[in-house]
RNA sequence: GCAGGAAUAACAAAGCGGUCAAAUGUGAUGGGUUUAGGACCCAUUGGCUUAGUGCCUUCGAAGGUUCGAAUCCUUCUUCCUGCACCA
């Protein structure tokens, strides 16, 4: 079969019977599925096809339980990544370039010509929605639409109104890294070697020199201000007094510099540190006047460029006193840690023996200290003695700060961090940020309470979505550029990524009726209507409102795990604020990555496999099969040649099966009635399976196992007969390999579609335990009977099979029942059974006496066996003779035991 | 550091109190088929034994509970992910 036009036939099939293209029913009881939607900066791999593919399998197998079922799906185009990119291949930039060119296979003068940001997302969307279609992915695509499209803004500031009534919108201050050349945000994609900016709260602390002056340190470690012994500056550094907040600040020039923005001081001129060196100013715990030495480590450009010298607790302050002859003053100690002596800082310095402030191996011992300090120390001065030191830190910080002893900046930790345009970020405070504040209680107790109705999967997820709703506080939802929709209350603002794509599920029940409507006639109240059925409507919103109620709420919501933490706690937030319980999310279905051959996909291994590729190259229901079937759903799944190979080959299998299968076969002996024993205890199971979408045991159970089976079978049987089989076992698979299926159904000889039949069901009557277990002792035999004939190393001339009386049945049972090796003996003397055997055999099996099971009738033993005589003989070549134990004359014969029949080789 | 997840044979990955020397897939080895390659089929793949149904040692490490533990409990070690404005 030629996989490619089968696939081609089957989409355009679909295609053009509009099979996933779905309207409200209202006799069909529906079922509402959806994914989240892609970002197209890029085209697809095949880790993208994960979640499409399990969200697939979902929809595909809901249809063949009987409900309508609306899958749809749209592009994101929110927020900066686009514009950069944009941006850098106008500046042809070599990276892009190239990643496009070698990795995705971008013909160059088509990637070159992406700088427009609008052909940069039209190239991309379109490369990624044939993607999924090759896929054979049931999506409605009437529905789809971009988050920058004027109807959809209308929408998201629709949402925005809302959270603004309920008091969930707040306007607040907000540090963030900025370029000041530039004059805006920087993220990661903005910074040379998209490094992302973090940001840390440092606290400051004022020590007066005079009224109204003070000499500001920055320190991690407030609560070691009860032991400041001095101050510590640079001397080769130049400093400065600002006036901020009516007081006058002391501290280094390049530090000034850094935090002007988001403190904006005013600068009030320059100070030399000869005049700094003179000064004694006072400890704000304690009011004692400390004095101001050099020292070399001090960094002029980190925090204020002055730093309070705890030469008890840090080993760089230890090490200047002692540079500088100090080393017997009086070092006051703060904290009690156990194993260290009342100066742990120069234990520290003894143990790595550093020799000086400039020696490197001071950083081990700094962190050694501070780490176990942080952890195991107990404040032994201060309001906080006796207190863990991780606690008094804050309670420290926080009197000092209701003192104005104190105040935080923030600062970049992991600076310097470099904007593209070369210059440094500088830490930069909006006033005018709104956030959506995820804290309030309320909130957050509904946001609970639809989780706790919720179905989750995997269940072991559901602990991160308890966490990230308790640990969700007020989040920043305006940015200053951006792709996507202007913030209502603020048009020079773009509202964040995240925060459009938590509520837009909504949007696909109507997106594809609004060609009549114009967007400016889109405002609140017709969003009330159609949402919130408040207000007064008209046939058209009528119908819109109709289509809301019939597929709402979400059923299923589909992504990869790693939106737990975001993306899909603010969608439960942001439908359970809105929304009333009936619209409430009910399920979601969480997966993890894909690998390559075991390890990580990244563009710079270049071992990114682009989905049309796959799909090239495999096929597309090869595809579907090898990304979701590796691993369990919330595991990473391994994508490798081998595995795919190895589903192509079963396929290949399947199919010359299904093309040989059709018209034949007259035999209804034990192999059949086997088999369609195997075949309905799958199906009974596979319902509960997809349900919980069980994908990869699914694809064991009902796939692998069922390959084997046909193998056994085909062994077994001389006038295979899988028509019946087939029948059932196609419409089971189909979620799984729609495009296959449907060409195997039409080769059964029924109309398309598939997609439509009706899952099968299992019959129970044709589960068969005593039949299975014969064809399991038939297996044994087989076995058995090779082991031995390897042993003697000859291949018998005749084999004779002795099938174990029904009196060993029986002791088995007795040994079920008593459970003891006294309790049988007695019991089978009681039942006149040859004792010398029975001491043999309860000896044998007492051991696992416990997991014993009921054995068969030695009638039915035989009788399997028998019914595989001929099969036997045709395996090894010989005759091949089955007797009961009782005809065997052969000494061996009373070896038998149940499910064991003795085998004697001639 | 905090929070979550995980550690199983050559690799990947099931199993989550007894039927477990441990499914399945891949790889490897041998054999069959084939002009050759590929594909396909069969067998083997912890050790030792044995004309098969036996014994021993294994499921990150150490202890414990139990008649019985890969599975439950305790401690430890290691690895992964997240810790916020980034889609």
């Amino acid at each position: 079969m030629d996989t490619n036009a089968i696939e081609k036939k089957w989409s355009s099939r679909w295609k053009d019977a509009g099979v996933f293209e779905v309207d409200p029913r209202p006799d069909k009881e529906k079922r509402y599925l959806t994914a989240a939607f892609p970002y197209p900066n890029s085209p697809q791999h095949i880790g993208h096809a994960r979640t499409y593919t399990t969200a697939d399998i979902y929809a595909r197998y809901l249809r063949l339980k009987g409900y309508h079922v609306l899958f749809p799906m749209a592009f994101h185009v929110t927020g900066t990544p686009i514009l950069a990119m944009a941006k850098r291949i106008a500046a042809k930039d070599k990276n892009v370039l190239d990643v496009f060119e070698n990795i995705y296979k971008i013909p160059p003068e088509i990637g070159a010509s992406l700088t427009d940001p609008k052909d940069l997302v039209t190239y991309f969307s379109k490369e990624i929605e044939e993607g999924m279609k090759e896929m054979g992915f049931s999506m409605d695509w009437r529905r789809k639409f971009y988050t920058y499209d004027s109807k959809f803004n209308k929408f998201i500031q629709w949402q925005f109104h809302k959270l603004k009534e309920l008091g969930y919108l707040i306007k607040g201050e907000y540090p963030i890294a900025w370029c000041e050349s530039d004059g805006n945000a920087l993220s990661a994609h903005d910074t040379k070697g998209d490094v992302d900016p973090e940001l840390e709260e440092v606290t400051v602390i004022k020590f007066k020199v005079s009224d109204g002056r003070y000499l500001v340190v920055t320190t991690y470690r407030p609560e070691t201000v009860y032991g400041v012994t001095n101050i510590w500056i640079n001397p080769e550094a130049e400093y400065v007094k600002i006036k901020y907040k009516e007081e006058t600040l002391i501290l280094a020039k390049k530090a000034a510099e850094v935090l002007k923005l988001q403190m904006g001081y005013e600068l009030l001129g320059e100070i030399s540190a000869e005049e700094i060196l003179e000064m004694n100013p006072k400890n704000p715990a304690t009011g004692d006047a400390v004095p101001v030495f050099k020292a070399s480590f001090v960094a002029p450009e980190t925090g204020t460029g002055v730093v309070m010298s705890v030469p008890a607790h840090a080993p760089f302050d230890y090490l200047a006193l002692r540079d500088l002859g100090k080393a017997e003053m009086d070092m006051p100690q703060v904290i009690e840690l156990s194993g260290y002596s009342n100066n742990p800082a120069k234990d520290a310095v003894e143990k790595f023996k550093v020799k000086n402030q400039d020696d490197p191996s001071g950083e081990l011992a700094t962190k050694e200290i501070y780490t176990k300090e942080a952890h195991g120390g107990v404040m032994v001065v201060g309001k906080y003695k006796g207190e863990k030191v991780a606690e008094a830190k804050l309670k420290v910080a926080a009197d000092l700060k209701a003192e104005n002893k104190a105040f935080e900046i923030i600062t970049i930790a992991n600076g310097p961090v470099f904007c593209r345009c070369g210059s440094p970020a500088v830490v930069n405070v909006m006033d005018d940020q709104w956030f959506i504040d995820y804290g309030i209680p309320e909130w957050k107790e509904k946001a609970k309470k639809c989780l706790d109705k919720m179905e989750i999967i995997p269940e072991k997820t559901r602990g991160e979505f308890e966490y990230t709703i308790g640990w969700l506080k007020t989040r920043p939802t305006s940015r200053s550029s951006g792709l996507g929709t202007k913030f209502p209350f603020d048009e020079t603002k773009m509202i964040e990524a995240l925060s459009d794509s938590t509520l837009y599920m909504s949007y696909y029940t109507i997106s594809h009726l609004l060609d009549e409507v114009d967007a400016s006639s889109m405002d609140n109240k017709f969003f009330d209507y159609v949402f919130l059925g408040k207000g007064d409507g008209n046939e058209k919103l009528d119908k819109l409102r109709e289509s809301f109620l019939y597929w709402y709420p979400v059923d299923s919501r589909h992504s990869a795990g790693d939106l737990v933490r975001n993306h899909l706690t603010l969608y439960i937030f942001n439908h359970v604020g809105i929304y009333e319980e009936p619209q409430w999310p009910k399920q979601i279905v969480t997966n993890g990555f894909v690998t390559m051959e075991g390890s990580k996909m990244s563009k710079s291994m270049g071992n990114i496999m682009p989905l049309r590729f796959a799909i090239s190259e495999y096929g597309a229901d090869v595809i579907r099969f090898a990304v979701v079937c590796g691993a369990d759903l919330a595991s990473d799944s391994d994508f490798n040649k081998s595995v795919a190979d190895g589903v192509r080959s079963r396929l290949g299998f399947i199919s010359k099966l299904i093309e040989g299968s059709i018209n034949e076969g007259k035999a209804h002996g034990r192999p059949e009635k086997w088999i369609h024993s195997r075949l309905n205890r799958k199906i009974e199971r596979a319902g509960k399976l997809y349900d919980k979408l069980q994908i990869r045991h699914l694809a064991l159970e009902i796939f692998y196992d069922v390959v084997t089976d046909l193998q056994w079978y085909l062994k077994r049987t001389k006038e295979p007969n899988l028509h019946d089989f087939f029948e059932k076992w196609i419409i089971m698979i189909a979620p799984f390999m729609p495009h296959y299926c449907e060409e195997y159904w039409e080769m059964l000889g029924h109309k398309p579609f598939i997609t439509f039949e009706p899952f099968p069901q299992a019959d129970l009557s044709k589960i068969d335990e005593s039949i299975e277990r014969g064809e399991e002792t038939i297996l044994q035999v087989h076995e058995d009977i090779e082991k031995i004939s390897k042993l003697i190393g000859k291949k018998p001339e005749s084999v004779s099979v002795f099938v174990a009386s029904n009196w060993k049945r029986k002791l088995i049972e007795i040994a079920i029942a008593e459970k003891s090796f006294e309790g049988t003996m007695k019991a089978a003397a009681a039942e006149k059974m040859p004792m010398k055997d029975v001491t043999r055999i309860t000896k044998q099996i007492m051991k696992n006496v416990h997991s014993l099971v009921k054995p068969v009738s030695q009638k039915d033993e035989f009788d399997a066996l028998k019914d595989a005589e001929q099969f036997l003989s045709d395996e090894f070549e010989c005759k091949v003779t089955v007797l009961t134990e009782e005809e065997g004359k052969h000494p061996k014969a009373g070896n038998s035991l149940p499910k064991k029949p003795s085998i004697v080789l001639e």
